[in-house]
DNA sequence: AAATAAGATTAGAAAATCTTATGGGTTTTA
DNA sequence: TAAAACCCATAAGATTTTCTAATCTTATTT
């Protein structure tokens, strides 16, 4: 079977010279001499008892023969140039493409990134915040942090970040009000993403209160994280919305939270990055740094996947 | 562009040891040394920066990225030799693959194949009979002689036998009836094959009679030559039909020509192959030989198409 | 523990491939 | 219309790649 694959070599030259139509450019190409791409594609025609050029003044032209030929050869050596491209290992300099959840990006991760940035002075990342999930290995993006569960094959994910969702508001509003029961809550604006979970009734719920029975609740639903920050900054109600988005300001003061309860389920952030990227080094490099950066934030231990460089499970 | 395809030794051996998973058998196939393959595939994964195999104990696994790489490879190298196959020129000993309508092969071509055998002994000739037209691109086929006209592009046609049809019966019934008129072959059976020209119609309109009024005429419509042939031998009407299919036994007196007009159309027999056919050279021998063969039993001087060993036209 | 089997490694030999230089066509250009 | 500019073919020698043979390592089988 194999054995009739042979002048590989020739064969891809010839496939060359057939697109520029023309030794000299096709050895251009090729970086080597004119010379070889001759001898090469002689040796091809000797092999196959057949012409596969032929001149006709001062351009050159495909015979019939070498026309079917090349035909089969320019898809091959294509897949092969892709096939060897998609598995080999880039340089760790470059360019890095991380795509994640808009409130994650703008809240957690573009605050750091500074770090990562003067910690490999050579990867170039390229921030995208997107609230659909990006396909990994489109080659749009290496590396995605979203909330879903991942169940594709040769996708890597690991818990990145989980964190409380806890209800917050702005210190003058908790001064006003002074919350001592969480029915107290219910004066206020409620605010909360657009989410099935992570809302204010499985918040009273836990507490053995049925918030929905009155009917002057006064709330507002917002489909980002962000928009429900800025929200409650500006003094209008109570949020509730993961932890870590607001350490900081609850470590200034400049957001108090509202009420000790916290709800049970955790929100959890994964990073997912496909694993025969060509760009794994840099990818690593990142999730390496990921991972130091979220360490302390995390209550649950932080859980990987196998890891891909060693091949061997 | 072509700059990423490197390595395409190493890619062929690799491709091929992925799909043994042993070095040693993919060295046997490859016809090298075990060595050689397992230089090549380190030097692939030195260049790609990554590990394709792995051993688990006895046997040899691909990485997730071997299985990438693999993927690509394997298909490309199925293409390239098919491509270099399909055009590499096969020695002129070998099989040759001929089909014809039926009649022409019974009465015509294989009265005369043991000459060509003679002459190529090395060349051992299949024939095919067939009523429909054979795909010569299919492999299954690579001289096909019909009486229809190729429209299709890289396949060379040419005329090969041009003949009159003319209506023949058996000499007692000529000598029985004795015809004179035209209208004398309407007291017989009148056969004729069940195409739409060549018909007893045409041949009595050229001559200003219209058969049809004579609603007493009797005959057959045969779907072959062959069959109409077979039925004037037993000596039961006239049959219309190319004179080359019964040259002999006009010659030996044992069918006779009833009637000296002759079918205005004559019918072409045309041989048909694939320019670019890897077997070019046996089917040369073979088309030069029928021409031979068809000289002189040929009113028309034979047209032939460009020849395409010599590349350019 | 020896025997077996398969891949890894190395050095030297063999083969393939490349470059440089040159020649012979064509087509432009002066 | 001669010179210049291209372009491909070819040859010789240099260089690089690839191969083999021999040997080593590791793991399995008996």
């Amino acid at each position: 079977m194999s054995n009739r694959v042979t002048h590989l070599k020739a064969a891809h030259y010839f496939s060359v010279a057939s697109q520029t139509l023309s030794y000299t450019k096709a050895a251009k190409q090729l970086h080597v001499s004119q010379a070889a791409v001759s001898q090469q594609i002689r040796l091809l025609e000797n092999y196959l008892g057949v012409v596969l050029f032929y001149r006709s003044g001062r351009d050159m032209r495909l015979t019939s023969q070498g026309q079917v030929l090349a035909e089969h050869l320019d898809q091959a050596f294509e897949h092969i140039g892709k096939g060897l491209e998609s598995v080999k290992l880039e340089p760790l300099e470059g360019t890095l493409l991380v795509s994640g959840l808009q409130s994650f990006v703008s809240l957690w991760l573009m605050p750091k990134l500074w770090r990562f940035s003067h910690l490999h002075q050579n990867i170039n990342v390229k921030l995208f915040s997107s609230d659909e999930r990006e396909d990994i290995h489109s080659g749009k993006i290496d590396i995605s942090i979203d909330n879903l569960i991942n169940h594709q094959d040769n996708i890597s994910q690991s818990l990145l970040l989980s964190s409380d969702i806890i209800p917050i508001c702005a210190p003058e509003l908790a001064k006003s009000i002074s919350f001592e029961h969480p029915t107290d809550l219910l004066k206020c604006w409620l605010i909360q993403v657009d989410t099935p979970i992570y809302r204010w009734e499985a918040w009273f719920a836990e507490q053995q209160i049925s918030p929905l029975r009155s009917k002057k609740l006064l709330w507002a639903e917002v489909n980002s994280w962000y928009m429900g920050i800025s929200a409650v900054k500006a003094g209008h109600g109570v949020f509730l919305c993961p932890r870590f988005m607001v350490q900081e300001e609850l470590e200034k003061g400049t957001l108090v939270q509202a009420f000790p309860h916290i709800l049970s389920n955790k929100i959890n952030f994964y990073v997912n990055f496909a694993k025969n990227s060509p760009r794994r080094a840099r990818i690593e490099a990142f999730v390496d740094w990921l991972r130091e950066e979220s360490n302390g934030q995390n209550d649950a231990p932080i859980k990987t996947g196998p890891h891909q460089s060693l091949p061997w499970p």
